[in-house]
RNA sequence: GGCGACGUACCCAAAUGGCUAAGGGAGCGGUCUGCAAAAUCGUUAUUUACCGGUUCAAUUCCGGUCGUCGCCUCCA
């Protein structure tokens, strides 16, 4: 399989360091506030391809950082006067909520960045030793740029002629070189008590620090992919190498993977155009966790993904189309089998597709493509008993990658209970004897009750809205 | 200013140096049906922003034009 290195801005054949066990890591949330579909996009994509390297036969290490403390988290804690483990945790909590709803795999391992202090502590003092960093008057480690020679590879940038930008005030640290970056923050009043005792002194950690701590502690200094939205190619990623390799003198990351950001009806999410959808936000609108799922993962990760309602609504669709064609597969007959070369054509083309930088679309128009050659050589015909395990199979096995179908928890969800049985019988009785005032009262019974009655000529189906 | 991406039908979206340029949504036409709904079938790009070049052959490679977008210090 291939995917694109941001690294070398190429697809490469994918070589784990283990050759049975993959290590990724992955960029978590910042929790100070509830994750919005942008968000999700990013994890959406990270599922996609965990899902699939599991799919593969791979097992999968996965660590996921949760930044719990920042400059927003400080200011709003000071704003709301509660303490920072309050306030995180909500989110926390949330997101991890969303995730499921979601139907993303959690990560193995989830640490925070105030649970993984003292590891940071032992990094930077390891780059102050070997002279990558530099401590100032106030307290607070610098990275020292001009001492790493690779610095900007990732980002593709040259540093050295980086425009000297006239928004210092974001950092109001004084560094040697604008272009340093903040290993550790000194201690200021602002700070409230978030603050760590620590060998560097009173402070708190800066941000890229966490993730270079937290990906070795649990993946070692070596490890293979790392993850997280094109936003965090410069400055976060860029400075995790330089933080790393600098440390440890060893690589730190073989394959580099980034998704491009989420817009919401041609427009960037603002709070200003009220676009800032949270997961929430659109459940309440109707739309099935599934619908969003697919919307998400159905553009390729490496384009901008335009988020609208009229994809949620054809994403509905093609997910009721899925079931009913699974659904469809339990009605066999003793036909002979025709299906075969069928069914392992679309799977080698569902995989090739995703094994090509998890060429998404490829591989759902595989699984239609199917779907159509079927229902069009059967042409209402029944399905033979091993036609229908094959396709069956197939169809549970691409979603283990895709996760929307959920066939067989579909079809329990949607079984009556044996009075409603008796009560469709008795429609059809009605219908027989040509009774349709009645028979249109259990239809409407059954309506109220969110089931819709279908007829066709094997009789009558059902489906929950 | 520097680095980079993209422009395929009404909409979304794959693929490819040459075979009918996938698939989905929507529209239209049919099947089914007491009615309905659903499902299902068929159909919708002589053509891949525009102009040149390379080539026997380009939508695909190269150059230019126009347009859209991202990054260049803390936003997934």
């Amino acid at each position: 399989m291939q995917f694109f290195n941001t690294l070398t801005r190429k697809k490469e054949e994918f070589m784990p360091i283990d050759s049975r066990e993959v290590r990724l890591y992955t960029c978590g949330p910042t929790v100070y506030n509830y994750a919005h579909i942008g968000n999700f996009r990013a994890y959406m994509f990270e599922d996609l391809l965990k899902r699939y390297l599991i799919y593969k036969g791979y097992k999968v290490k996965h660590v996921m950082n949760l930044t719990d403390v920042d400059d927003k988290i400080i200011k709003a804690i000071y704003r709301q006067n509660i303490s920072i483990t309050d306030y995180t945790q909500t989110y926390k909590d949330a997101f991890f909520r969303d995730l499921e709803t979601l139907g993303i795999l959690r990560a193995d391992i989830t640490p925070a960045a105030t649970e993984t202090i003292p590891e940071m502590v032992e990094l930077v003092r390891s780059l102050l030793q070997k002279g990558f960093a530099y401590t100032t008057d106030e307290g607070s480690v610098y990275f020292q740029i001009a001492k790493f020679p690779g610095y900007g590879k990732l980002a593709n940038l040259n540093t050295d002629e980086m425009q000297k930008g006239k928004r210092v005030e974001n950092d109001e640290y004084e560094k040697e070189e604008l272009r340093d970056f903040a290993l550790w923050k000194g201690y200021k009043e602002e700070d409230g008590d978030v603050y760590w005792e620590t060998e560097l002194g009173k402070g708190r950690p800066g941000w890229h620090i966490e993730c270079s701590a937290m990906s070795t502690k649990y993946l070692g200094n070596h490890f293979d992919i790392h993850c997280g939205g094109v936003d965090n190619i410069f400055p976060h990623h860029e400075n995790e190498i330089a933080q790393s390799e600098g440390a440890t003198g060893e690589k730190f990351v073989n394959y580099w993977m980034h998704c491009k950001h989420l817009i919401v009806d041609g427009q960037k999410m603002s709070k200003s155009l009220g676009n800032v959808y949270s997961l929430r936000d659109i459940l309440e609108k109707g739309y099935s966790p599934e619908a969003i799922r697919l919307v998400l993962l159905n553009t390729h990760y490496r384009q901008t993904l335009n988020f609208t309602f009229e994809k949620l609504d054809a994403a509905e669709k093609n997910i009721l189309k899925m079931r009913s064609f699974f659904k469809s597969l339990c009605n066999t007959d003793t036909s002979a089998a025709q299906f075969g070369p069928l069914v392992t054509e679309a799977e080698a083309e569902f995989d090739n597709c995703l094994a090509d930088d998890l060429n998404i679309s490829g591989a759902v128009g595989a699984l239609f493509n199917l779907m159509k050659s079927v229902n069009s050589d059967l042409e209402g015909r029944k399905i033979s008993e091993t036609d229908a395990q094959k396709i069956m199979e197939f169809m549970k096995k691409s979603d283990s990658v895709l996760n929307v179908g959920r066939y067989e928890e579909a079809l329990k969800a949607e079984d009556l209970s044996s009075e409603e049985y008796t009560l469709i019988a008795q429609r059809l009785e009605a219908k027989k004897a040509k009774n349709w005032a009645e028979a249109d009262r259990i239809r409407d019974l059954f309506k109220e009750k969110g089931i819709l009655l279908k007829d066709g000529p094997d009789g009558t189906t059902w489906e929950r809205s």
